[in-house]
DNA sequence: CCGTTCATGATACGTCTGTATCAGAAACGG
DNA sequence: CCGTTTCTGATACAGACGTATCATGAACGG
């Protein structure tokens, strides 16, 4: 049986060729023909692999929620020795659109956000657990440098968690809206970091 | 000569029904027939005061930044004395979702911002600086409270009036993604206004 | 009452969409 | 070489979209 090619290979070149079209024209840009054009194939190629649209939208999803996944973990081991303070920054600085690869995962991110909203189908199939993880791990962090000393005991670790995760997300926001450039909004970043954390702390991280 | 109607009265219902729709259904269910359906008018009324969908969708864009600025001045207005603290409080959650009517404006924001991400017409066609307002508004607060000794003198104001607006536009979109809900959000917001000014003020706040 | 304005209705055109169906070519394992 | 798999091509269909064009009715100022 000639079984030349692996098909969760072709699925996620398809796949992938959707996020490249919805970050860089949109979501609602991105057609079955459109798709097959960016992946180079025909357009009978992606209803082979994909019988439905709903099922190409899921599981590129899913390959984006990997890529966002990867990077996150990604940025905390690039980040030198495993302190709060690198695991926060290296998470919060992941999902900031601050290079190429951040950029295309927020714009395309951006894309699925909106039609979540409305959609319900997609966000009943698909478990919206990210924010909430990463949540999670950030007041984790949180309150282990607490219990070291290195913030404030006054603070609430839930309540801090939750804004840095907010403000990561609306910094983000306004540079995919052209407000102001990666750049700037990696300083605003750094400097609510600086004030959670020693001053002179974050200046030592790439 | 029979001048029954006012043409602005009727531009803004048509308008208005497009917002209700882009709220609702999202701006992707914003069609020409919708919109008609949903303002209780015929097709070809809404073809006849909009000649295009663009002007349809730009006017519409024009009638939400009224009512988001109109808000923004009235909460201002409503939360009593006239101080730095009432004045940022005011205008922040303005634009938190945490009533109908916010949940309605963040909710047609947003797909207005999806769509400005990708549709560059949209973006030049309409002046982003909104936001730029806000931002500006808040960091002459903050200076207005620093001078009089309202907030530590080490911040930098315009770096935390960045980080207020992000932070609350990151927990804006938390709320409309379900992930807590209006009330939670307030608890963040008011938490790190209390960290920034003192702690007991905002608490006589409506 | 008469003419202008406001508004509706039915209908149509061209285009794009997701989806489906035909036939057929290219490649590789046995 | 043969048969299965992989992939392409052309084409079609029904539906929705923005837009346009007909005719026609209702209301009100002069």
């Amino acid at each position: 049986m000639p079984k030349r090619v692996d098909h969760e290979v072709r699925r996620r070149q398809i796949g992938e060729a959707l996020l490249r079209i919805a970050s860089a024209r949109g979501l609602q840009s991105a057609t079955m023909r459109e798709v097959a054009a960016e992946a180079g194939v025909s357009l009978r190629l992606v209803q082979y692999y994909f019988h439905t649209k709903e099922e190409l939208l899921l599981t590129a999803l899913a390959y984006l929620g990997e890529r966002l996944s990867a990077r996150v973990e990604n940025r905390i081991r690039a980040h030198g020795p495993v302190s709060p303070r690198s695991v926060v920054y290296g998470t919060l600085t992941a999902i900031l659109p601050i290079d190429a690869e951040s950029l295309e995962l927020t714009r395309a991110y951006t894309g699925y956000y909106t039609l979540a909203l409305t959609d319900s189908d997609l966000a009943s199939r698909h478990g919206a657990t990210y924010p909430d993880k990463v949540e999670r791990l950030i007041a984790t962090q949180l309150r282990t440098a607490q219990e070291a000393g290195q913030i404030e005991p006054t603070i609430d670790p839930q309540a801090t968690a939750a804004g840095l995760l907010a403000l990561t997300n609306g910094l983000g926001s306004s540079v995919l809206g052209g407000q102001r450039d990666g750049q700037a909004a990696l300083a605003v970043l750094t400097y609510h970091l600086d004030r959670l954390f020693g001053h002179e702390a974050t200046k030592s991280a790439p």
